[in-house]
DNA sequence: CGGGCTTTGTAACCTAAGTCACTGTAGAAT
DNA sequence: ATTCTACAGTGACTTAGGTTACAAAGCCCG
């Protein structure tokens, strides 16, 4: 496990803490689909990514859900920092977007370590900080945008975090993490491949312009 | 400024902290409408509410607003911390809905507290926690509902922060701050007040029953 | 009192997006 | 090869909400 967390924390955390991660932590690896939080569930360990990418959903009361936004590596969840510390139930869902390898903390060390470890605060706060941004832009992108340019704005994220400019869901898929209509989606990516910004197939698609 | 200290936060900070704030913070007061911060500002130094209320808003590059979220009694912003740790620029702008009083405290002491006082450690975590919660809070909203829904948890939202069934706005302010057009506001506002729910004047409405 | 603001009410219209219903089709399964 | 099924395409229709335009109050102030 070492080698992996030198290369993707090996920079910011102080050897110290190096050495408690390695010790308390486990090492862990899940395929493309696994569902790592529900919502509804108390949480007991807090995941640092190594590799791979995680996607963090919304839902309502409805069961319609909303994509909010991907973690990758060297970020690690606030929204369970705050069910942990708040020894709340989780908000949301997380899904691993790709085959991902994270290390699992358990809880208790994280409060000790923000008194103990300078370089452990920063990352905490840095954090959140990253989170709060994201979801600003969430937020930004559906109150201030239509339909077309969330769309696109969202082919773009998936294909940076899956590194690949093939996109392998259906429609429906889409429909769902964007909280719309598979009817709608068909129509509005119909109209991008008739504009040549990318190309449909049965079950995936590819980006050529965006 | 102490009295008013030990009022909203006597409970939660330890005697040495309360100390250096009543040494290093300021105490100020801001009449109703005064803007506190603007997007794009720097900050300097951190607010801690003692009584009044905050509107945070989002603007979009058009100069579209949208309402995120009050501050209250007892908290903190969270964007603010994250601005002066990572040394960037606001990405909100904050009003004073009500007259307010608030502590200003240098930046600086942030980090330095952090590490000291293990109550301030659990402050500000809990802000970044109720922060974020409302966050999504307000995402759910505007994902998940529509005007009408909206438009009343605004008015229940905006009756409860200022303590008063009395909202003393025109169709057009409450329009910004749901970032939609005034036609549709007065529209929606006069169903309610059929249904008997409000009842609309010039320049403010009252909540019956909602 | 009588202009001259600002705010509110409403009708007519437009567009994005959701819904329903049906067809066509690629690919897996038999 | 034929059938079956999930996926995709499309027309027709509905609805929420945005836009334009204008009339009617309310209100300030000379």
């Amino acid at each position: 496990m070492l080698k992996e967390l030198q290369e993707s924390y090996g920079k910011i955390f102080e050897e110290g803490l190096m050495n408690e991660i390695n010790q308390v932590g486990t090492l862990k690896e899940v395929p493309e689909g696994f569902k790592l939080m529900e919502i509804g569930d108390y949480i007991k360990s807090m995941p640092l990514l190594i590799s791979g990418a995680i996607k963090i959903l919304r839902e309502d009361g409805d069961g319609d859900e909303l994509l909010l936004y991907y973690l990758e590596r060297g970020e690690t969840c606030s929204m369970t920092m705050t069910c942990c510390m708040g020894d709340s139930k989780s908000e949301i869902r997380a899904i691993a977007e790709t085959d991902t390898k994270l290390i699992m903390i358990p809880v208790a060390k994280m409060e000790e370590w923000t008194a103990k470890y300078k370089s452990w605060r920063n990352f905490v706060f840095d954090s959140y900080h990253t989170r709060l941004n994201e979801l600003l832009n969430t937020l930004d992108t559906i109150a201030f945008s239509k339909m077309d340019e969330r769309l696109i704005a969202y082919l773009k994220e998936k294909a940076r975090v899956n590194k690949s400019n093939s996109i392998h869901n259906t429609h429906q898929e889409i429909a769902y993490e964007l909280h719309s209509s598979r009817v709608v989606i068909s129509r509005l990516l119909k109209k991008l491949e008739r504009m040549g910004k990318i190309e449909l197939h049965r079950n995936y698609l590819k980006i050529l312009a965006l």
